[in-house]
DNA sequence: TTAGCATTTAACCTTACATTAACAAAAATG
DNA sequence: CATTTTTGTTAATGTAAGGTTAAATGCTAA
């Protein structure tokens, strides 16, 4: 892994302090762009690649929220931190719910921001995309978080599912539309194919369609003597 | 990220086979100080920086456990691996509770020593620099100050920690949203994992909670037979 | 030494999970 | 079409894990 210069987008209106902190990054190694507003800020990112943006939350023309989240319009996976005045603690939330990776009160003490900055970027690059998507399901209105056994709906409620429960809609869920067989189910989950974990394995099938339910377009479907299919329809 | 050389501190009071496995580790490419006994070999560790602690158990003056408990109050976090005699079981696990990151019996085979040794430096290296200089956290409407061990409630009112409560709060922020796997924290703040280590730590968790309910926002899950994840909601 | 902590151990209770049983319904089979 | 096999569903059971509180122990500093 060859060390690169990371370059990071900053957007911050107050002068001063956006040079303070621009020179800060540069001595740290950074490479770094500097924006006086949301507007600016998103004319930048949209002309090169960053590996992270700073945003203030509170500056003319478009705010650090609005920008952020045209900024996730055009890239999902960049980290954004904000930075935020001591006072506005509920708007830090609404910054978490744009897909803040962090943010720091103002004023702050700049070792901090910069262990995080250095945090934020050792997250994203251990974190594989096959890592993250191995686990994550999409299952009609519902995503299944394999690694956390839950299961969401509609962005909404959150079902905890039991080990059994979610490996099972793991392996049917990588077999959607697909015939998963009983028997891999019973060898890979039950480490074991007889009369009784068999008859487990259909309890399990009973509590997953009594959980998928909530969309009626989700369904597993029994093929006799072979095994279960989880289709998603189409039409309504 | 520069390859450099480890120094690993070897304590061992039998001077042939101290020798010779000195020699030994210095063929392959690693730095060696060694230590004819205890006593001097706390004196060498607080002399120098070691990557990791090599320690018979036997030893006159100052045996490896008591050595290891001194190193330990210096240092939590270097690596330390015990030689031992054959026949004492036990006292093995004495060493563990001291924090040993494993365990050989004389006369081993050096060849495994070796690999032992790569394995513990990788785990250390993949456990991030920035995750051990973390100590500030926001925690939906509480900043946890890690280093001062103390939490505080919306700008305002503070708790303060133990030190039990505050490595496992930090270690629960440090996976904010994610699994933090019970054996995490048994393993690295309670250095063994047995049944009442287990329930301490659930302890803990309930007194963590206890804290924690000042923001209804924010609340530790367990994952059953898993371990916990901090997590802070979103919609009010 | 005691007072004041932090931590562990213990006890007891609740919840979560997986299996098994029991019976109903559907599908296959001859 | 009667019978067997497979599946659907609900409930009962046993065990393990976790939650909670209090008491016991250990530690440290006055």
């Amino acid at each position: 892994m060859t060390e690169q210069q990371k370059k990071i987008l900053l957007v911050e209106d107050d002068p001063n302090f956006g040079t303070i902190l621009k020179d800060y990054l540069i001595m740290n190694e950074y490479e770094v762009t500097h924006a006086k507003n949301g507007m600016e800020g998103f004319e930048k990112f949209k002309k090169d690649d960053f590996d992270l943006c700073i945003l203030d939350v509170m500056m003319p023309y478009k705010d650090g929220f609005t920008l952020a989240k045209e900024i996730r319009e055009k890239n999902t996976d960049v980290p954004i931190v904000f930075l935020t005045a001591k006072a506005m603690k509920e708007d830090v939330l609404k910054g978490y719910k744009v897909g803040a990776d962090d943010y720091l009160n103002k004023p702050f003490d700049s070792e901090v921001l910069l262990m995080k900055i250095k945090a934020i970027m050792q997250r994203k690059a251990t974190e594989t995309v096959a890592d993250s998507k191995q686990f994550q399901f999409k299952i009609g209105k519902f995503d299944l978080n394999s690694k956390l056994r839950f299961l969401t709906y509609d962005g909404g409620e959150q079902i905890k599912l039991s080990p059994k429960e979610n490996e099972l809609l793991r392996l049917l869920a990588l077999h959607e539309n697909d015939l998963m067989p009983r028997e891999l189910a019973l060898t890979k989950i039950w480490r074991d194919d007889n009369y009784f974990t068999s008859r487990s394995m259909d309890v399990y099938i009973a509590k997953l369609r009594k959980y998928l339910k909530l969309d009626p377009k989700v369904e597993i479907l029994n093929i006799h003597g072979e095994g279960f299919r989880l289709v998603i329809n189409s039409e309504s």
